[in-house]
DNA sequence: AAATACCCTTAATGTAGCTTAAGGGTAAGC
DNA sequence: GCTTACCCTTAAGCTACATTAAGGGTATTT
């Protein structure tokens, strides 16, 4: 059963028992998304908390010029969220679509809240989730403002070797802020190393 | 009293009722900070969320070259906190350094969870704290991937005004990820148009 | 199977931002 | 009130990265 990747998500943090499980999983919902379709767009408001079960979506913003601007891949495993939509209902200025064939499960704010507010185990685990994904923002905005690059470039294989595989160059120069063509450098002159 | 920097700043969210009011007080503890002072530096373990009830600090990391990146500012009214080392338990990567004389207030673990568990409106004031500087973060990363460093400069300004006349401007060059003397540059450009 | 839409690379040229060096200004500490 | 440390600016030369243009390759769609 494919929700098994989501219940057994937690056994990162603090694994949930048999009727946590239950409870859980009569509040999401399952859904299927094609490739190229969009679970959020622009101006709507985002109504849930997504996790990945199977596939791979990117979240990013459209500029004035219509470039794309990468701020998060998420595959397998991953939460997908917008913060600033979702809690304070504003008209979102992400998009998030689906790279890949994939299958999400989605909570709403109230499930959400009513898995918070009747369980601290939750309220702990998506505060780690939140927390997770926060640390991963303060490291890239350090290397945005310290790193050539090169040097980014070789932290995301470090980092998410089991994207590389899957997203196009073009989409991971997005995410590192440069253009395709001087991504085709950089890893030009990785290679002659 | 100062400490009512603190309580009322709650207003922005739930604000605090009397019996709460003093139930925060009785948990945080007061330190006033000299300029220079050090609250938190690389290695140590981060024990606390820190309210800067006056004055104003910088966090930042160090590079191999030495150099210091500005990852934030906080000034009076703001919340300062190494969340993957205060949560985890993990050695900090940043130093927190007051910029001017300050007091603060600052409370430990087990306090905070103590109010996260007794009191849901701590739980989500505490959590808004955390979303608030996440938007924040996702901004900053967008800027960084998409943006000139005169953009990120006039967006600075618009940001933060208060800051911009107690900020020496290699300090917010190096918040910006630019060098003082190309900051210099940018300004002057901008007083030419 | 053909057609279309992406995608990757290379190379020439242009520009944003860095480095180094230097001089003068201003605030902090004694 | 002096001194020291820091701070701001300018300018010349350099490097990292963008832009434009073009050709060939590989999926996806029809």
């Amino acid at each position: 059963m494919i929700i098994n990747k989501l219940l057994s998500n937690f056994d990162n943090y603090l694994p949930l028992n048999a009727a946590e499980k239950e409870d859980l999983a009569g509040r999401v919902i399952e859904r299927k998304i094609k490739r190229r379709q969009f679970i959020l767009q622009e101006n709507d408001v985002c109504k849930h908390y997504t996790f990945v079960a199977e596939g791979c979506f990117k979240k990013f913003q459209v500029d004035e010029k219509g470039t794309e601007h990468n701020l998060q891949f998420a595959a397998e495993g991953d939460w997908l969220m917008e913060i600033d939509s979702f809690y304070f209902e504003k008209p979102s200025r992400v998009y998030i679509e689906a790279i890949e064939p994939s299958v999400i499960f989605q909570i709403n704010k109230p499930n959400l809240y009513h898995l918070f507010t009747n369980n601290p185990k939750f309220d702990r685990n998506f505060r780690v989730i939140v927390e997770n994904r926060f640390v991963e923002l303060e490291n890239r905005v350090l290397q945005a403002i310290s790193s050539t690059a090169e040097e980014r470039y070789l932290s995301f294989i470090k980092h998410y070797p089991h994207l590389l595989s899957r997203l196009p160059n073009t989409q991971i120069a997005s995410y590192l802020g440069i253009t395709p063509e001087f991504l085709s450098k950089v890893r030009k002159d990785l290679s002659k190393k």
